[in-house]
DNA sequence: CAGGCGTGGCC
DNA sequence: TGGCCAAGCCT
């Protein structure tokens, strides 16, 4: 099944599955990364912590952020005690600061519903704000050792070019990735678990989006998509993000000066952070639904307190 | 379900 | 230089 378009993953994985494990999981033993969020003393919730983070933000922006963020609170209810503001104000430059507003509300949920343990089932973790597919499966599996299709943007990539021959996978995941992702998934759970990060490590390290390694990659020469010549994408355009002049850019501007300050911030502060009126307001009521920023009396505004 | 949602580094 | 990219989620 060389050549294969992009349909090709409905069907029967190319590849036997026990062929791809062993030299991924063996080359993941050699060459995975120490990540604080790896080591055996990490509990539920820094694994938690760090697949929050993660989303959409690079490793080496998230851990000094990490650190902090578990010295501070190393445990859900540590962190559910503080004001959702506090949280908004820790996560600093990450990025997508809503991730620390429902951060914040999965640690509340956690200690009212679940005595302040990140609960182990995968449909109680997907009901938490913030846990989607991707993040459920994520915690179930590296946080308790479960067997779960982790399907993240790098597992999709690889799954993509090994097993369908394509360059890149679909802009949304579609059922027939999640089909292939369950085949592909070792039988015996401990090492279900290993497949999901090894897989993961992969496509992080060596099977990246731009300047793949094939060289040093450990299931070269079964890859589909190297073995057709590496055949560039062909489907529609993959989405793309625009920032520059866009209401996000106006909210990051309001949101930094309310992160800065220690006091409530006035209106005309925030006025000057973007020339175009209209718009500033429309980022700043954007803010106050989201919850991320509390309107007082007097024009004043800071970071939500409740 | 396509689009909104931050930020900064890289080639 | 600037578009692309980085362990998604939500509506």
């Amino acid at each position: 099944m060389t050549a294969t378009p992009a349909t090709s993953a409905t069907t029967a994985p190319a590849i036997a599955p026990a062929a791809l494990h062993d030299p991924v999981i063996a080359w993941f033993d050699a060459h995975a990364r120490d990540l604080p969020w790896r080591r055996p003393d990490t509990g539920a919730w820094g694994v938690m912590v760090s697949e929050f983070m993660l989303q959409q933000t690079p490793v080496a922006r998230v851990l000094p952020v990490y650190e902090q963020w578990l010295a501070r609170w190393p445990r859900p209810a540590d962190l559910a005690a503080e004001a959702p503001g506090e949280a908004v104000r820790a996560w600093g430059r990450l990025g997508y600061p809503r991730r620390a507003l429902r951060l914040h509300g999965a640690a509340l949920a956690i200690t009212e519903r679940f005595g302040g343990d990140v609960p182990r089932e995968h449909s109680q973790l997907l009901a938490l704000p913030g846990i989607g597919e991707y993040t459920a499966a994520a915690v179930a599996s590296f946080a308790y050792g479960q067997r779960h299709a982790v399907l993240d943007t790098n597992v999709r990539r690889v799954f993509a070019r090994a097993a369908a021959g394509i360059q890149y996978p679909p802009n949304a995941t579609t059922a027939a990735e999640r089909k292939l992702a369950r085949a592909l998934l070792p039988a015996h759970e401990p090492t279900a678990a290993r497949w999901a990060a090894a897989s993961m490590e992969l496509g992080a390290l060596v099977c990246t989006s731009k300047n793949e390694d094939c060289a040093r990659c450990p299931i070269a020469s079964q890859c589909a998509w190297r073995l057709a010549g590496k055949p560039a994408h062909q489907g529609p355009a993959r989405r793309g993000q625009t920032y520059a002049g866009t209401d996000r850019q106006v909210r990051g501007k309001l949101l930094a000066v309310l992160r800065e300050a220690v006091a409530p911030v006035p209106l005309a502060v925030l006025d000057a952070v973007w020339e175009e009126p209209v718009q500033r307001a429309r980022a700043l009521d954007g803010l106050v639904a989201d919850g991320l920023v509390e309107p007082m009396a007097d024009d004043l505004y800071r970071l939500p307190l409740t």
